[in-house]
DNA sequence: AGATTGGTTCGAAATTATTCGAACCATCAG
DNA sequence: CTGATGGTTCGAATAATTTCGAACCAATCT
């Protein structure tokens, strides 16, 4: 049987309210996972949380959290899913934001994402 | 009596948390405060909620959370406050953050702030 | 098919935030 | 001093978030 694997809903960028976008980036363990991505797509299994004890309902919940406020792309892949930073649509409508929360927690910008922060002409 | 009108407490600039600064920001309610203070320090008196049957003790509680989180300043100012956005502090220790936020939500960076974003030399 | 891996969803329980009235404090006007 | 205005703080009620286990689903491997 060909049943596509669940494909998840994703606001689209002119739906994405900045009030939802500050409180998904307002949880250290959300940021964090935020700040992996920066890096560019990543498997979910390969991305870490702090505490690896946690369990994996809260781990898709912080993701369910973090899709819902159009941060991240959460799609099939394989036989697990892939995860993106949604950097241009974020960049998009929030001109500025995301780079500067990236650059306020840590991140070199460097490459990972298509219209990257500036540093590399 | 010269008994000096309650001096609140205020963490200095290199104690604010993003996390913090972010949640903070991530109520439509406190945003909207921000976006008042964005044109220069007000007396609490003049600064308006959406709604204005809200009675001041919830009002009081968001310039508490505003406060704690770095984003205003609140100081004693005549019978009354004034309170401002500590936007210098916000701008030194997370660039280009507020200027973001506050372009997002609309605010035409114009005056109001010492070293305010770019628009005129 | 059956077992394994990777992840979502559903409740319920626990934690944290918000809201609001009442009490209180300070300043200014009379 | 008294009253009025402007605001903070406290405590309790309510609302929203977080956390976690259990149940479930999809894809892969044997």
């Amino acid at each position: 049987m060909t049943s596509e694997n669940t494909e998840l809903s994703h606001p689209g960028r002119n739906d994405l309210r900045l009030t939802d976008v500050l409180f998904a980036l307002s949880d250290p363990e959300r940021l964090a996972i935020v700040r992996q991505l920066a890096g560019g797509p990543l498997e979910m299994a390969q991305c870490h949380l702090s505490d690896p004890s946690i369990p994996k309902s809260t781990k898709s919940h912080l993701m369910k959290v973090l899709r819902e406020a159009g941060i991240i792309r959460n799609e099939p892949f394989g036989r697990g899913r892939r995860l993106s930073l949604r950097y241009h649509d974020l960049e998009a409508r929030f001109p500025g934001l995301i780079a500067s929360v990236l650059s306020a927690c840590g991140v070199e910008s460097d490459a990972g994402q298509p219209g990257s922060p500036a540093g590399k002409p």
